[in-house]
DNA sequence: CACTAATTGAGAATCGATTATCGTTTCTCC
DNA sequence: GGAGAAACGATAATCGATTCTCAATTAGTG
């Protein structure tokens, strides 16, 4: 097995999935690459460092990476599957939920359900 | 310190809270009381058993737990003191945003920003 | 009150996720 | 090609959250 640029691998592989993986996720597709686990975690901690992946929290498990350069989405989890699907657009009547005094910064969408696949697995 | 029903002082607190709660933030408010955390994680899996708990992911840190009897809403996670707050009302066009053969059954709404009291804190 | 089952608090044990360590390998720049 | 720095994979160590264990306490029943 080759050893160069690994973590390069780490970045080329987030960058082609169709939504945010964590570190086991994206570890299971780089299997036959020799990458190990601590290179994936290495390659994470970097890219949030240097600002060009951001840390996806709340889609259940822990947290899941995706390039920071994607425009503003939100996500699809699937339940049997556990993958989060990128969505594209977004939604009305946010600011209608603020509390008064309170100050929104941002939000996160989750739908949750059955991906295309698992929907017609069984 | 008195043993009796201390379940119900569980129950209790999480019912008067304004917002769903850890296990550690629920025991944290039973201070003085004499609830063991252990109690604590007893209460809440009971109460998820029985139904009457409905737990809370995607708040950022572990799973936090609610009282099943509220209607739908949101929450609001403020990123200075990390308590969650109950929000009410809904959004409009979350199906606009299901991909093709993707089935939805549910969605979370999480804003994120400071709550009031945090705002006017500094 | 006596008996039995359920509950309790404290702390040990476990679990999964993440980080640190270490000896080896690869890269960079001469 | 050679020296030193950086990166590598494997795995041990750590961390926080949760569950388990156990002896003591309490509730329920008559």
């Amino acid at each position: 097995m080759q050893r160069a640029k690994q973590q390069l691998i780490v970045f080329r592989a987030l960058g082609e999935a169709d939504g945010p993986l964590s570190a086991r996720e994206l570890w299971s597709r780089l299997s036959g690459t020799g990458v190990g686990l601590a290179t994936v975690y290495r390659a994470l901690q970097r890219g949030v460092e240097e600002g060009t992946l951001e840390p996806v929290e709340g889609l259940g498990g822990g947290v899941r990476y995706e390039p920071k350069d994607r425009e503003h989405h939100h996500h699809f989890l699937c339940s049997t599957c556990d993958h989060a699907f990128d969505l594209y657009g977004c939604v009305e009547g946010l600011e209608s939920l603020v509390p008064d005094g309170f100050r929104m910064t941002g939000h996160e969408v989750v739908l949750l359900g059955t991906c295309d696949e698992c929907a017609h697995a069984a």
